[in-house]
DNA sequence: TCACCTATTTATAATTT
DNA sequence: TAAATTATAAATAGGTG
């Protein structure tokens, strides 16, 4: 849509691609925006230009929350891949947050810990994942049962179980 | 562009504004992938339904990618934010597991730590937070230091002061 | 570099199959 | 219904000031 067609390909010269990348980008986002009115949805448009120089745009709704969507949708896709992979992609910072606060949990209840805070980082991760089963009938379990609610201690032997390769997907902590 | 000019607005007929989605959500993402081609550039673009269904593309680089760039730019923004607004964004899981991985260096230096550890949580918050230059004279820095790149240990600092709204910032952490 | 211009291509709304 | 067609609106490549 110009006077001449256009092939799809690196635009060589400098200031035409940067033209052209200009124009496109305004393009691009003013498509966005339509759909997301004419059709009620939510887009978000990111681009980074060779340069480096971040353009976004967020319609329909807020940009975090539209990401917050793909991440939900993409968690599953994250089951099949390695540690080194997962690495690379994404958890909610709240999860982080319930993370690093049962993790705190832990720290706290030192005292109780004794035993399984002087064993070794694999037996501890171990612990973190798997023997949760064990402790609901310790002291132990009923803090952590009451400081945090269940289903999100639940989540959280689950995060660790697929972060480090665990069962823990087959505990059950019941109430 | 068709038959008749369309205002921008929502479309009421329901199967026509399924048709219009379709069509336009595959044109957006036809225009993201020549562009990127075109102007050697990065993007993405997600567009989540009316009914919730998630659509996405990602031209030039990977999805993960591109968001992390948003992400690292956005952070700035969310400095400004209050935690409960922080809570709805994202982290990096690689953040995610060197704050796990640093939470248990410290637990495995335990030994080092009895003092530390005996306070309260509020006195270890700060301490991961805010007290690393103290810290710089002793053991446990230099095993810190040896244990994660020094990089990584500031900004893992520097994570926990945005979180818990410290001034880790104003920690250096020289070598 | 930066708007504006406009010939032309491209996207798509309505229609047909 | 859904895919293909077609008439038209919209986007934009190259040009101009």
């Amino acid at each position: 849509m110009g006077r001449k067609k256009v092939e799809i390909k690196r635009i060589e010269n400098k200031s035409s691609r940067q033209v052209t990348f200009s124009k496109r980008r305004n393009g691009l986002i003013e498509k966005a925006r339509q759909l997301s009115i004419l059709c009620e949805s939510s887009i978000a448009v990111l681009v980074v230009s060779g340069s480096g120089k971040l353009y976004k745009s967020a319609s329909g709704d807020n940009m975090s929350k539209i990401i917050d969507r793909y991440e939900i949708h993409h968690a599953d896709e994250l089951e099949a891949l390695d540690l080194a992979e997962k690495t690379r992609n994404y958890l909610p910072l709240k999860e982080l947050l319930e993370i690093v606060q049962s993790v705190d949990t832990l720290i706290s209840l030192e005292e109780q810990l004794e035993t399984a805070l002087s064993v070794t980082r694999a037996r501890k991760t171990e612990l973190m994942m798997g023997e949760v089963k064990s402790l609901q009938k310790t002291d132990l379990a009923e803090k952590i049962r009451n400081y945090l609610p269940h289903k999100e201690l639940l989540e959280i032997v689950q995060r660790f179980s697929n972060i480090y390769g665990g069962t823990a997907r087959d505990c059950s902590v019941s109430n």
